[in-house]
RNA sequence: GGAGAGGUGGCAGAGUGGUUGAAUGCGUCGGUCUCGAAAACCGAUUUACCCGCAAGGGUAACGAGGGUUCGAAUCCCUCCCUCUCCGCCA
C-alpha cells in the first residue's frame, strides 16, 4: 500500500505508474476521500475534547439542575461521536479499498512495458547443453526412471497434484538441504514457517485472498476459518514480524524459509499442464529480508546474486530477466526473475522460470505495520521487505532431469547434491 | 477438545467506574557532584493521528473489536494469545 501523503504529493507520478503497470485506479477519489477524512477527524476530535470535559464538571457539580444539564449534553455528545466515528469508519474503509487497487512505484531503471514481451534479458550465464541425442522432457524422464506418480496424485488430490517418487524424493529433499547451507553460510536464519496463515497477513503481503472470483483467486481457503493455505513462504516470513517496531541496529534481518507452497493456478488453464512444471502444490526455500529503506537496493542485489549462485552451483544454464512494469504484480518496486534452461521446454528447449527476487520497499511493511526505530531516537519508519526464491524444488527438478538425462536414459545426480541423495546417477 | 487463571509503558509490577497516559521499582538517556567513575540527587524516557507557517494545541491507544455509562485500564459480549491441570496425539 502507498502512503496516502506520497500519493498527494505525487499526484501525476502515481497516475502513470499505474497506467504504466496496466492498473486502472481512480487516484483522484484518494485526495476527495482523504479531505473528507481528515475534516471528519478534526470534527470528532473537537466533540471529543468536550465529552471530556464535561463528565470532569458533572463530578464537581453540587447544583442538581446543572448536572442534570450537564449529563444530557454528555449523551448527545456521545450519540454525535458515535454517528461522526461511523461516518469516519465509512469513509476509510472507502479510502483503503481504492488504495488497495493502487501498485507499488516502480524502480526507474526498470523496463516499462505491458506483456511479459517487455522483460529484459539482462544476462546469460551458461550455454543450453547440447544433446548428442533426442532429449525427452521431465515427464518422460520421470515415467522411465519411476520418479514421480501423477496418475495416483490426480486420484487422490485432483489434477496437478503428484507422487514423488524413489531419487525424487532424495533430490528433493538434496535440494532443500543445498539451498539452505549455502544460505546458512551467508548468514541468514533458518526458519520452517506454517503453511497456513491468516486472511489478513496474506492481503498484508499483496494477496487477495477475499477476491469474490474465484477464476483469480489464487490461494486455497480453509472452509470456516480465516485461514488459507500459503501460496510461498513470503506470506508467513513477512508476517513473522507484522505490529512490530524492529530495532534498527538488528536490522537487516535475513530469514531463509521452508514451507510448502499451494496454489489453485486458476487463471492458468492449458498451460504448462503436464508434469511438475505447474502444480498446485510444491516444496519451496524462501529467502525474506527486513531492512531499512536505504538498505534495500543493494539486498535485492545480494538475494539475487545468491539464486545465481544456487543455479550455478546446480549446473545449469540460466538467464537473469528484469521484469517489466506490466508484468511486476501489486507489491514489487522492481523483479528480477531467474529463468533456466529447459531442454524439454517448448520445441527445442526454452527458458522457464525458476526463481523470483522482488524489492517490494516498504509497500508490504505499511500494511502489515512493520516499522523500526534507533534506539535512543524519536520516531519510525516502515521498514523495506524484499523476498526471493532459493529453491522452488518441482521447478529445479524440472531443470536438473532435464539437463542432466543421458544417451541411455539414466539422469547424472548434480555434483554438489550427491552428499544428500546419495549416488551419482539415476538409472533403472 | 475439557476445566481454571491471566494479558497494563523497554522490563517488572500497582491499579475494579470519576483530573490515571497510567503509582512504584529496574533499565535507558541527560544534568549536578567528581581528576574520572561509582553512589547520591534532579530531570527526561511510548506510538499514531488531527489543527497550525511555527511556537504550540488537541484526539486516540492499558491484547483486538464491539457494548453499557455523563464518565471504563476498571462492568458486559465476541475474538486472539499466554500459562496451569486433564484428555488426545506425532
Amino acid at each position: 500500500m502507498l502512503d496516502v501523503a506520497f500519493v498527494r504529493a505525487n499526484l501525476d507520478a502515481v497516475k502513470l505508474n499505474c497506467a504504466n503497470r496496466c492498473v486502472v485506479a481512480d487516484v483522484d477519489r484518494i485526495v476527495t476521500l482523504d479531505d473528507e477524512r481528515k475534516r471528519l477527524i478534526t470534527e470528532t476530535q473537537k466533540k471529543q475534547q468536550r465529552a471530556n470535559e464535561v463528565p470532569k464538571l458533572i463530578a464537581k457539580e453540587k447544583d442538581p439542575t446543572t448536572k442534570n444539564q450537564l449529563i444530557a449534553e454528555g449523551k448527545t455528545l456521545r450519540e454525535e461521536i458515535s454517528a461522526l466515528e461511523k461516518k469516519q469508519k465509512q469513509i476509510e474503509a472507502d479510502l483503503d479499498a481504492v488504495l488497495m487497487t493502487l501498485p507499488n512505484m516502480t524502480h526507474p531503471d526498470a523496463p516499462i512495458g505491458q506483456t511479459s514481451d517487455a522483460n529484459r534479458v539482462i544476462k546469460k550465464v551458461g550455454e543450453p547443453r547440447n544433446f548428442d541425442f533426442p532429449p525427452k522432457d521431465h515427464v518422460a524422464l520421470v515415467e522411465a526412471l519411476d520418479l514421480a506418480d501423477f496418475e495416483a496424485g490426480a486420484s487422490v488430490a485432483g489434477q496437478k497434484f503428484y507422487f514423488l517418487k524413489n531419487e525424487a524424493v532424495l533430490l528433493e529433499l538434496a535440494l532443500v538441504q543445498y539451498a539452505m547451507q549455502t544460505l546458512l553460510a551467508r548468514g541468514f536464519t533458518p526458519i520452517i514457517t506454517p503453511d497456513l496463515a491468516r486472511v489478513e497477513v496474506l492481503e498484508g503481503i499483496g494477496f487477495m485472498p477475499r477476491d469474490p472470483n474465484p477464476e483469480t483467486r489464487q490461494v486455497y481457503t480453509i472452509a470456516d476459518t480465516d485461514l488459507c493455505l500459503v501460496g510461498t513462504a513470503e506470506i508467513t516470513l513477512g508476517g513473522m514480524h507484522r505490529h512490530q517496531i524492529l530495532d534498527t541496529a538488528k536490522l537487516p534481518l535475513k530469514y531463509v524459509g521452508l514451507s510448502h507452497c499451494f496454489r489453485t493456478e486458476a487463471g492458468a488453464p492449458g498451460r504448462d499442464t503436464r508434469g511438475l512444471y505447474r502444480v498446485h502444490q510444491f516444496t519451496k526455500v524462501e529467502m525474506f529480508a527486513y531492512c531499512l529503506p536505504e538498505q534495500s537496493e543493494e539486498i535485492h542485489l545480494e538475494l539475487l546474486a545468491i539464486e545465481e549462485q544456487i543455479f550455478q552451483g546446480l549446473g545449469l544454464a540460466y538467464q537473469v530477466i528484469d521484469t517489466c512494469t506490466g508484468d511486476l504484480g501489486g507489491p514489487a518496486y522492481r523483479k528480477y526473475d531467474l529463468e533456466a534452461w529447459m531442454p524439454g521446454r517448448g520445441t527445442g528447449g526454452e527458458y522457464g522460470e525458476v526463481t523470483s527476487t522482488s524489492n517490494c520497499t516498504d509497500f508490504q511493511a505499511r500494511r502489515l505495520n512493520i516499522r523500526c526505530k534507533a534506539a535512543g531516537q524519536k520516531g519510525t519508519r516502515f521498514v523495506h521487505t524484499l523476498n526471493g526464491t532459493a529453491v522452488a524444488c518441482t521447478r529445479a527438478l524440472v531443470a536438473i532431469l532435464e539437463n542432466y538425462q543421458n544417451a541411455d536414459g539414466s539422469v547424472t545426480v548434480p555434483e554438489v547434491l550427491r552428499p544428500w541423495v546419495g549416488k551419482e546417477r539415476i538409472a533403472r
